[in-house]
DNA sequence: ACCGATTACTTGTCGCGTCAACCAACGCGT
DNA sequence: ACGCGTTGGTTGACGCGACAAGTAATCGGT
């Protein structure tokens, strides 16, 4: 049953090498700017984003969760926390009792607008500036083509809505 | 003093997209494959590996930390918790007593090879295997644009000595 | 030789995420 | 209309990592 596989080769494992150094370290640097300037972590800024990008004013925990690959408690533990600071609301959805819609209030806007040009500052420091156009497109296709493989394991949801990608100062 | 930071357009974002949405999803990937084939966390994983792949038969705290990116309190954690299930030794050192020279043991040497497999295997079928040879050299320039841009920020050590890199099969 | 500063690590506390358990509401079949 | 499985969400306990503080040894100057 098991199958031998094969070693990587240089070119593999430089790429490997790559990939795995990157994520020890963008993540923990992409947390900290946001921490340090607006007090959020990067995934409150992403739960908000997708609250503020989205067309209706509310959306349903589910539906968050979705759109931005969390689980339902963690999501629930979030928006607890940020409507104890009152960056969001969660009230009882009509049509469907068990649900719950969470909306933005506008204390929660302003904090989120706020935090928009830091980040993007630090995205492009780190990322966007630090390419040139031709590995703009490669990288999209790089994650899009890892992502799809990603889609088809067991546990993780296939298709996510995603929205921090149009970030815009609104 | 704050700068005017222009909006990404259509191809920055969506590169931007695909790197978060990767980010989200492959770390967590990797992480279960290893926990639940070898009961290893993917650090975990990487510190055997350094010991493993590392010439001398030991190593200080500091260079394992250095090589991996980890901050000393996790370290330590973390070799605590992998000397009480016996897959690593703490000795303190001969020549600089406030040091202590961790190594790994019989057991942990065979955890480490049993577990290699699986993750190359991983590896390959989530990133490597879904990428052309071009994809693959793109990738190693794009990490390495932005590992240097990260390696200028403050908080983080700027060079590594990175071991995953040679997965081999001893 | 001694005192302050630095290095090397450890320990404790706290915050966040996961997992498991739970509860409430919906909805379908009979 | 009743029961049972499913869906939507919350809660609690545990584990890991970050941060801060503490300890112990070494270095460097005088």
């Amino acid at each position: 049953m098991k199958r031998r596989v094969p070693r990587m080769n240089d070119q593999e494992s430089q790429a490997w090498l790559g990939l795995t150094a990157m994520f020890s370290l963008l993540p923990s640097a992409l947390d900290r700017q946001l921490q340090r300037d607006s007090g959020l972590t990067h995934f409150e800024f992403v739960v908000l984003s997708t609250l503020q990008l989205s067309p209706e004013p509310t959306l349903r925990m589910t539906a968050i969760a979705q759109a931005t690959d969390a689980t339902l408690p963690r999501l629930s533990h979030v928006c607890g926390r940020l409507e104890k600071r009152g960056l969001v609301v969660r009230s009882p959805c009509a049509e469907d009792r068990r649900a719950t819609n969470v909306g933005l209030t506008s204390d929660g806007r302003r904090e989120l607008i706020r935090a928009v040009p830091g980040h993007i500052a630090t995205a492009r420091r780190l990322v966007i500036d630090a390419l040139t156009p031709d590995q703009l497109d490669a990288l999209t296709e790089i994650t899009g083509a890892i992502i799809a493989r990603l889609a088809d394991e067991p546990g993780n949801p296939p298709q996510a809505y995603r929205a921090e990608g149009s970030l815009t100062q609104p």
